[in-house]
DNA sequence: ATATTATATGAATATATGTTCATATATGGA
DNA sequence: TCCATATATGAACATATATTCATATAATAT
């Protein structure tokens, strides 16, 4: 195996970088940390983390294209779920890295 | 515990961001694999990322700066290494996710 | 000393991204 | 039907980010 073979194929690497980049906006971690915890509706959403509901609803658009979250519709309310257990271990490990850095 | 308690301080949250959008360059997250095996030399990197050494220069100063790796030199050259096994697990991580999706 | 190789960096530019504002759609209640 | 609530979305704008180009610095060899 040579060094470059390291690197996974162009579309599973730029795959990843998106999740990164789903990752790495602090509204969003914010709503990925709450619903790492349970499943919640957007208005429940926006009065947690403190952002619009235009700007949530955007958010969690680009989450669900990535299919980080799941949602289903129950009357008025659509509620929003974590898609996958990785994601919820990588904010995990995430939050661990940065603890230990900072003693 | 309250909803919103589980989402971390502003400050813990807002370097978990910062990590993650250190890892959502799709350059940068070449050099994270490549480094995730060994140590290796800018020029190196360079070589196996098919980057400008330039570019390759200025995205290593961003993963310095946020301590994700370190460098040492020895001679002309400097070598570059992962700082924290974490980072290493989260990509890991995140690569098991993106096969498993693609199933 | 001069040239060469390795690396870093500032400025400029192009592109991507997040928020806001206005508005649309959908559901349930009066 | 009319209204209120819940959610989604398009356009515009401001900000962030990545790359390129030119150049600087540092080490080594000739």
């Amino acid at each position: 195996m040579s060094k470059q073979d390291k690197i996974p194929n162009e579309n599973t690497n730029n795959e990843m970088a998106e999740i990164f980049s789903a990752m790495s906006d602090p509204g969003r971690l914010k709503i990925l940390t709450l619903l790492s915890a349970q499943e919640l509706c957007v208005h429940e959403i926006v009065e947690l983390v403190e952002m619009t509901q235009s700007s949530v609803s955007h958010q969690l658009r680009i989450l669900r294209n990535l299919r980080i979250v799941k949602h289903r519709k129950e009357g008025k309310h659509v509620y929003y779920s974590l898609d996958d257990e990785h994601i919820k271990l990588i904010v995990t490990v995430c939050k661990e890295h940065i603890e230990e850095k900072s003693l």
